[in-house]
DNA sequence: AATGAATGAGCTTTCATTCAT
DNA sequence: TATGAATGAAAGCTCATTCAT
């Protein structure tokens, strides 16, 4: 239907219905936001089974009938919410590469970019989240964290490809470099994180000391 | 894999109550396990919360009255499920570093091992049902995955270690080292299969390429 | 009798629900006075434990969801109900007294009055109620008394109080009096009526003689 | 096995079943009151719906089964209990009748052993008990407190049948009498204590007092 | 005959969903 | 169109009763 984060400048009857009449039941982009925005802070707290309609009703200051006519039920309200959310993973870990001085340069931006957020508490909560609900809705694990052309190794391996091509590095299966790279940049991290055996964020310079030999280990393999 | 809570000093003839008087209640490890076996049919396949007793006590065999008698409520019930599935990811993965005939061959029989077990089926719900309840339970999934989550880490270590001390490898951080192999070798699996992002198990030949390539990084930087 | 808990502000066509709006969530005092009225005719005739809130539901033709909407649980449904029935001991027992055209007719007609009450079919039910469920609220019968079971005696005392100091009675302890008075008045028919000794209620004629030769052993004793 | 309070010089073949062979089931009169004391300690305490067979089970010493052999359910335990502790009320009452060196005396000292017993702590508790499962077993109350030939009233209306014989007092209704005078000893104290307005047994001296009194008023009233 | 492990109906309570207003 | 009071299926759990041992 309508998804999403939708820049101030659309037209403005929708807000109010003001000048050409109401919007149309299910339609109005902002209340749409408003609910997603309620439902993410209840799902983020609480979890899928635990946060309850009449909690998301009251977080998003709307009506259980208007959440109704939005989504069809919990399920899709979690599943559009995970639509809506999945960019999350990028945010502007591809600005890393680019801003590099050199491609030791730009792995070590963007692994350290990526570390931090993937192992941030949010990510952290998020990812186990939907992990929690697989079984019933194997696909929503799939939407938020998926292989589709914005997934950090998408925007990686391009990277690599890019600088295959330059001849600044060799490698055959840039995906699986791209994967490569990333879990060597996580290594000492995200599973720990994932079970709980570190339960604060990874600090900075941890994260960079596990990047840095990462990018060390990466390029002797793939360097020129 | 299977450690169920038998106290070895029993009369064997209990386990199939043959001979003579019946089992305390709650105390019958056969029934015990009838009912893990159960639950974890449950537990595993719809998650914690979708789980119900009922289905449960269906799934087992044995009345609702008995699951009571032998679990306190439901989350003991999935706790002690947890606590006798641990070590599900150990198996006998040190063999493998064993019997390999060069350090070379030593980690790709390791790498190849780990991530088959760790990224089959199973063992992939398993983990997704822990992470499921992280927010209820922080300590079981930590409790699930062993003092260390993944515990093959500290075998790998000692083994590089001892490969440290006979002049074969050069490693600084062996645990770093150990949790990168690792990493390496379930590049192109882990999180793809957690993710539901490759539904069915990968293909031997496919891990055995992975680790493969993981192998000769490895050694690359780490090799004397 | 009834003395429901309207809020006397409340605009009156809430109550028929007819004009505007609906009524707030567990607001309505019709729907109110009607889960309680059902909740009275269970607590009543099968006690507190063996009502069930099923049955309650049924009897007062509302969902399980709507009793818990306007009362937390089933105490306090219980502790609602005894609030709402308290004072059906009291009556206008008092009238009696002024009514008289002596200190005999006076306390013949209030003796009359009080046992008639406190004797008839449904204060019984309800005082069996209330001291069935004694050790798991104790607090409840006193309230369902008032500060002093049967404030009743109260009224009478002040009466009592009133003719010593005309002169019309001699009495040192007018509370043991009012006491000594409302048993007479009762002795043939109380206890018997509470313990199940005396199925129907009281013929008028019984309880007059009854309170007739009390009232003769009273005035002979604490008469002027 | 057995484990309890068989007073040892019972017959032995009661509980080995060695000479006359075994005790037929549910028969053991030994074991019947085993029972009924467990019991009475659990409802004492506990009340009817509180206390659970597992826990007169435990109480009693005995077997689940063992119970239902002897009682059909658990309404028919209860009744059976009722029915052992009957007498209770009695108890030696009709010899303070007796030994009274005059009727004044006499009344004096029934009036207080009855008062005194009838509100103390264990009975208050058994006449609630009784009374919250009224609706259910209706015939329960009045087995326990009983209009039949042992009860304190038809004690006391015996003694006044025969004081009226001899002259000492002249009686129209000696069972209304009776009554009134049983009610005019536990003026002060019955109800209160019934309905919680009075936590604790009263003082001695307190009952004497009344119950004073009330012989007083009653000899002026019904002395010769 | 006595045992006590097992049963399952039934308990109170919650909450996703509906629909009259 | 938006509302939120009402619904009732289903949850976790208890316990009187049964019956194989």
């Amino acid at each position: 239907m309508m998804n999403a984060p939708h820049k101030p400048d659309e037209i403005d009857e929708n807000e109010t219905g003001s000048s050409k009449g109401r919007t149309p039941a299910g339609q109005d982009p902002v209340k749409r936001d408003q609910i997603l925005d309620g439902a993410k802070r209840c799902f983020m707290t609480l979890g899928f089974e635990a946060a309850s309609m009449n909690e998301i009703t009251k977080e998003a200051g709307v009506s259980k009938g208007t959440i109704y006519v939005y989504f069809e039920n919990k399920e899709e309200l979690f599943t559009a919410l995970v639509d809506r959310e999945r960019g999350i993973l990028l945010d502007n870990a591809h600005h890393e590469l680019e801003e590099g001085t050199s491609v030791a340069d730009s792995l070590q931006r963007f692994g350290v970019s990526i570390t931090t957020h993937l192992t941030s508490d949010k990510v952290m909560k998020a990812q186990r989240m939907v992990l929690g609900v697989y079984e019933r809705m194997p696909q929503i694990a799939l939407r938020f964290m998926g292989p589709d052309p914005f997934s950090a190794i998408a925007i990686l391996q391009r990277y690599l490809v890019e600088k295959v091509a330059s001849g600044a590095l060799q490698i055959d299966d840039t995906e699986l470099a791209a994967r490569q790279f990333i879990e060597l940049s996580m290594a000492n991290t995200f599973k720990r994180r994932l079970f709980g055996n570190m339960p604060k964020e990874a600090p900075r310079a941890d994260i960079e000391r596990t990047v840095a030999i990462g990018v060390a280990m990466f390029l002797k393999f793939y360097g020129a």
